[in-house]
DNA sequence: GCCCAGGAGTGTG
DNA sequence: CACACTCATGGG
């Protein structure tokens, strides 16, 4: 497992890197975490929680992920493109902070997500140690007025996370988890904001259901270049099921870095010319 | 200054 | 169904 390919890379946009560890907030849990050779270290606040099964979750260390890596390796070109990949991981959020954090992703570049999340977080959050701030719960947002989340930097998006936290109380989230992928996906439509990228990636990060295939224009041109496959999203997600199966959300993952990283090393050399 | 960003909603042909 | 347009803004 690599932690900065899995952490710094646009499932989650709350990790922070700070004297070669990342320190992040797990609900109510300040937490740091380092690599040291093969071990990954994990530091906190002595408290109840408990903060190492936290981790195991963020990281979905119950996945088999030699296995899923086995499967998908099957794929000739997928298995080219994640050679260098073979230690990211996919990420488990909570549901609702993965539905609110992905109905604000639109149309704005990554740095920007964070920073909307996390003047949302020390806004309305609660306040931990460390001058920390959680993810807020609906009830908190809940106090905001549009124009107060426009003020955030939100944009139009203020008017979704205000509809949001009004719809989605505890119980209707708990509704939501116990249901399968397809009836999951098509509630999360329903929702303001919420179009079918945002409801496969709430789906894959939130509610972790690793058949959910994001596809934003990263994953357009991706596919396009690597599979020769084009058209609307349902076109796409019907080709990306057929050849990825279950696993698909993990070929997601890895077609999405290779082809953000195949862009930032090809504007490098372009630009050295 | 310019281009674009992990899109969605609405209206039109 | 397929486009076209708008939305609001900051990072690179």
């Amino acid at each position: 497992m690599d932690l900065d390919l899995t952490l710094a890379c646009g499932q989650t946009f709350r990790w922070r890197t700070h004297e070669g560890s990342w320190i992040g907030v797990l609900e109510r849990e300040v937490v740091r975490l380092k690599q040291v050779e093969r071990k990954l270290v994990v530091e906190a606040k002595p408290g109840k929680a408990d903060v190492v099964a936290l981790v195991r979750g963020h990281l979905r260390a119950q996945d088999d992920i030699m296995a899923i890596q086995r499967r998908l390796s099957s794929d000739e070109i997928l298995s080219r493109g994640m050679r260098d990949l073979k230690g990211l991981r996919i990420v488990k959020l909570g549901e609702w902070e993965a539905i609110a954090s992905f109905a604000l992703a639109t149309y704005a570049n990554i740095p920007r997500i964070g920073k909307m999340i996390e003047t949302l977080c020390r806004s309305y959050g609660s306040t931990l140690s460390g001058g920390f701030s959680a993810f807020p719960t609906q009830r908190q947002l809940r106090t905001a007025s549009v124009k107060d989340l426009i003020d955030c930097g939100l944009g139009y998006r203020a008017k979704y996370l205000h509809e949001l936290c009004r719809l989605l109380d505890d119980e209707e989230i708990s509704n939501l988890k116990a249901l399968p992928y397809d009836e999951l996906r098509e509630r999360l439509i329903e929702l303001p904001g919420v179009g079918e990228k945002v409801a496969d990636c709430a789906a894959l990060f939130g509610f972790g259901k690793l058949e959910a295939f994001p596809i934003d224009v990263w994953m357009e041109r991706a596919m396009a270049r690597l599979y020769g496959v084009k058209g609307n999203y349902m076109k796409l997600r019907r080709f990306a099921s057929e050849r990825f199966g279950p696993y698909a959300g993990y070929a997601q993952e890895y077609l999405y870095h290779n082809e953000r990283m195949r862009a930032r090393s090809g504007g490098c050399r372009f630009s050295e010319q």
